[in-house]
DNA sequence: CTCAAACATAGATAATTATCTATACGCAAG
DNA sequence: CTTGCGTATAGATAATTATCTATGTTTGAG
């Protein structure tokens, strides 16, 4: 036999059996019988090309060789077991990584989940990214990230889903607007104002022009801008009046009001997205795991829709 | 597959294709073909249970896991590589150990050999242990040591053997005696003198008694002394005559002389000795090549008798 | 001198490994 | 959109391993 050909459990057998000073005790703590025991010992003897042990008066002793093989084997089985100690580290979630791409609008809630998480797995390393509808569903295409978060999940073909919060849409007007105060307001008296809208290609406005083709109506003055930072802020500064999840919104959120328009909020969800065919890394699943658990501590009551564990089940299956 | 039946070649691929990035290259330089080593990684991967690559973008680029599996095979391969050091050392007989026993007389000439020894081989430990015939006997039916010098080998049977020093007896006189400066002594001359001898079971003695027997001759007189050296210090001192090795006289010896009596010296050789059936140490083997070798460097010409290459062959051909 | 315990050897077998050839797949570059 | 190059899969096979049961051998203790 070849040095090559030396197994971790041969080794494992040998420390054993020079622990135990006796090839039979091996054998019983192995599970094995003394023969197989012996063989091995023949085995490992012949791949050192050197005899390892003498019988000396009824003891086994070691000779030279076979001490430092024993050196050798604890060092070297030391070492392996460290790594299956990272093994299962890594796949108990407590360490690893993984990427998570948010729309724009989730920006302003997931944190309050992201940054417990972290908390509680300070060795896992995660990346966020954010981009609108359009740049994640490239972002999809590629399989760059473990995990999307889209208020409109892309074809389920090649993706589980799961939802977990309400992601409602709201009017916002400044403070001082004539339609402020109003017990109820019409659609159509928003549509004469000025929209703060953004770019196509967002959730949040594709949402909102669909539900609008839906009630046959549409807007006549529009004006675009970039961000929902950007959108609130021109609200609250009296340039119109706009389309916005609810989130964008701070708790407290003087100068804007909501408006108590007919239909609204238009409801809608986000939805955590994983691929098929993309393996989920541990750290993944285990914030995944978390965000199952911990939802409800993390974010108010009256948004949630904890639909997780089904997606952690779904992709169970798919693993096994 | 489970992580037991992993084999140092396996991790050896790995590393080689970690190294080089390409399956394809590292089996080339593997003399293996690409089939082969893929096949490889997918076992090594299943018995990880994690995956160790991933393709992106035509490149390998390694997981986590496979970083990490390979340090550990780093680790691994590198701690194993300096056990077979030692082996190479070992076996080439650069360090180690083996135990020669001399008979006592041997011990005034064999140090001449042994000294230049440990000087080029200085992580070779020897023990040297010294006895009359009879000791030596014992403890070569016991095993206990790896080389014997004796004069008179035991039965040849179980061992091999081979003359490497002439050994001639001589009779030794006190510079003052009567027979000191004859050109010629008798036989019985000197057997009428008191003859100071070693025990009965040295070797010496033993020589002695049958060569006289078989001149048809016995002594009358005669003392027993535990040592060579004592033997030596009471002939100066004029207590008797004896017949001792002439090795055991230094180059000059002021107050002795030897008696070119008929019949002397008697020849005789001293052998080195390794039971059939133990396996030589390599530093042991290593001595005997030094031997071999170097003797007529280390010893007067004049005594030389070296067959030690012919011991060399004989247990080659038993180790093969 | 015999006996029992511990070790070694033999023979058998199912599982696994190491390795090949031939072929299919996937993707980057022309 | 084909063509290569690098990988992966399939199928085959000889060698090796892991393991057993049954049977010798050695050896210290009584």
């Amino acid at each position: 036999m070849n040095l090559r050909h030396l197994t971790f459990r041969l080794l494992e057998v040998y420390v054993t059996v020079v622990r135990t000073g006796s090839v039979t005790a091996a054998a019983q703590q192995l599970h094995l019988t003394q023969p197989t025991v012996s063989q091995q010992l023949k085995r490992l003897a012949e791949a050192v090309a050197e005899p390892l042990f003498v019988s000396r008066g009824g003891r086994l002793e070691l000779t030279d060789s076979g001490r430092e093989l024993y050196r050798t084997a604890l060092d070297v089985t030391g070492r392996f077991e460290d790594f299956q100690d990272y093994l299962a580290e890594l796949k108990g979630g407590q360490k690893g990584r993984f990427s998570i791409a948010l729309v724009n609008t989730a920006q302003y809630v997931l944190p309050k989940l992201l940054g417990p998480y972290s908390q509680a797995f300070p060795e896992v390393e995660m990346t966020v990214e954010i981009g609108n509808r359009q740049q994640l569903l490239e972002r999809f295409e590629r399989q760059l990230d473990d995990i999307y978060v889209f208020s409109h999940p892309p074809s389920l073909e090649q993706a589980h889903v799961a939802r977990f919060l309400r992601n409602p849409l709201v009017v916002i007007a400044p403070e001082q607007h004539p339609l402020a105060h109003k017990q109820e307001v019409e659609l159509d008296d928003i549509l004469q104002e000025r929209l703060l809208l953004r770019e196509p290609g967002s959730a949040t406005r594709m949402l909102f022009e669909s539900w609008l083709q839906g009630q046959g109506a549409q807007w006549f003055n529009g004006m675009q801008m970039a961000s929902n930072g950007a959108i609130r802020v021109g609200v609250a500064a009296g340039m119109g009046l706009a389309v916005v999840s609810r989130h964008v919104l701070p708790e407290v959120h003087p100068g804007i009001v909501i408006l108590p328009v007919k239909g609204f909020p238009i409801e809608s969800h986000w939805h955590f997205i994983v691929r098929r065919d993309r393996r989920l890394p541990y750290a993944a699943r285990s914030f995944l795991e978390y965000a199952a658990g911990e939802l409800d501590q993390c974010l108010p009551a009256e948004y949630l829709c904890n639909e997780v564990s089904t997606l952690l089940n779904q992709t169970t299956e798919a693993m096994a």
